[in-house]
DNA sequence: GATGAATGAGTGTTCATTCAT
DNA sequence: TATGAATGAACACTCATTCAT
């Protein structure tokens, strides 16, 4: 599918990338980029609140738009087996942590920033919410989100 | 797989079930009898209060210990193509979303029931959560869900 | 196919029928004697030329009405293997024979029959014949085949 | 089984077709191709009568020698199908159709035709002559066709 | 006389990958 | 850099048949 969307041959890619995994994983890290200039932005902010809410912001954003795109690589197998180790994840989620929790937010604030993602990127997929267009569900799950990190509207 | 995994030939599974499609939508109603009973527990709880809590607890549990499963089923296409029709399915979010949000909640309601399931199953397997031991996973998602829902601890 | 069009499991029809072989052989048997019947009613008539010319008008109104059923039949490998030697078949063949050529036809009009029978069932499923309705290819077979025969229209 | 025969892969032959839709209509372009050279042959005749005289002996020439092949094609649900719409096989039988009635020949004329070739090839495959050795069959096919034509031997 | 469950051997098709050119 | 051809291994599914009940 790769192959025909950019119109070269199969092996072609293979020059490229040496196998699927990589693959996924070039793709996984060019969402992953999206996330990080994102974060840049957001970090433009004078305050550190002001930076945390246009961060939610842009997130929900996000995955809203890119919905699928999220769902497929958040479950992944390859994904899931190279991601915990991946040196550019875990710095994203590192920013994205201590711009979302504070800066002394302990290892259980990672928890919390991943079930926040689990939830932005999770819902929009949801069977219940399939059909809701773009800017309802945006809103509400920024107003959810906010209210989840016990922010207000 | 399955017909290796369970031992018998793929034409024996082919007799009990006529497509994948059947397949997939057998396995998924499994596990939504598991949460259904769950729901059915729940309910002999005294108090509205006291069923959602017990709910709440009962999903975090579910949504830990069967972390691939659920996940696997949420993001299958077959099911994501019908489970948005689907009878059990509905009545089950449905009853769910009653217990968690009280009798009048509206149609907004039922994000937040969505979001909130993908928040706990999402976070059980997203990448900064697959290493972490049940328990520890357990209480933790349990103390974030209930805030999501503006519950005290 | 057969087994659930008349309602009954494939086990029973292997109680019946021993082989697929024997279940083919036993549908062309019955295509034969609606063959055979058209015979007879033919062999009614009080001359010889009136008999030809009832045979050959009932085997082409046959094989437009059944038209998909004769070629299955006569394109079955099974048939083709069996068939030179099924006794009711040679002697459904050696009738029609000596009703269309005459008593004192040599092998040659053995041929010329097959071929008459051919040139019948195979115009009837022919591409370029599929869409014509039977009113219409029944006239126009019947005056082929006359011709074909050397008889008047 | 095609894979098998000439020793490839089946992934090798989907390599080069996509459908098996694809694979029965290039086996039955190519039996076409072999019954258009014959047309071309014919064609170069100096009379249109020389011309009809040699199409008509060549066809039956390579509906004996060819037997089975021709009788696959003609009998493929596939072909069934595709063929009434498709190009190549409409021109092959408008050409054979010209040259066999003339110029002149009305709709009824493409029945003729059909009946021709069904008669043809389908007395090659039939029990009564399947053990005819191909060149007594070839001798009083031709004879037979002629009679049918209304041409003297 | 019939059924449900099962099986071996296919068929049509896709996928990740390799390799000679 | 890129291609065309190929492959092993899978997958979704069908078919003819068997057998215990």
């Amino acid at each position: 599918m790769i192959a025909d969307k950019i119109g070269v041959t199969k092996a072609a890619v293979y020059h490229q990338f040496n196998t699927k995994e990589e693959i996924v994983l070039a793709a996984a890290e060019e969402e992953l980029a999206w996330l990080e200039a994102t974060i840049d932005a957001a970090e433009q902010e004078d305050s550190s609140a002001g930076a945390r809410d246009a961060l939610l912001s842009h997130i929900v954003t996000l995955a809203v738009e890119r919905r699928r795109t999220t769902s497929i690589i958040l479950n992944d197998p390859v994904i899931a087996r190279l991601f915990p180790e991946n040196k550019t994840f875990r710095r994203v989620m590192a920013r994205m942590n201590r711009m979302l929790m504070g800066n002394d937010a302990g290892p259980d604030g990672q928890i919390e920033t991943a079930m926040l993602i689990a939830a932005i990127s999770g819902a929009a997929i949801h069977p219940l919410c399939v059909d809701l267009d773009d800017g309802r569900l945006r809103s509400q799950l920024l107003h959810l989100a906010r209210r989840f990190l016990g922010l207000p509207d």
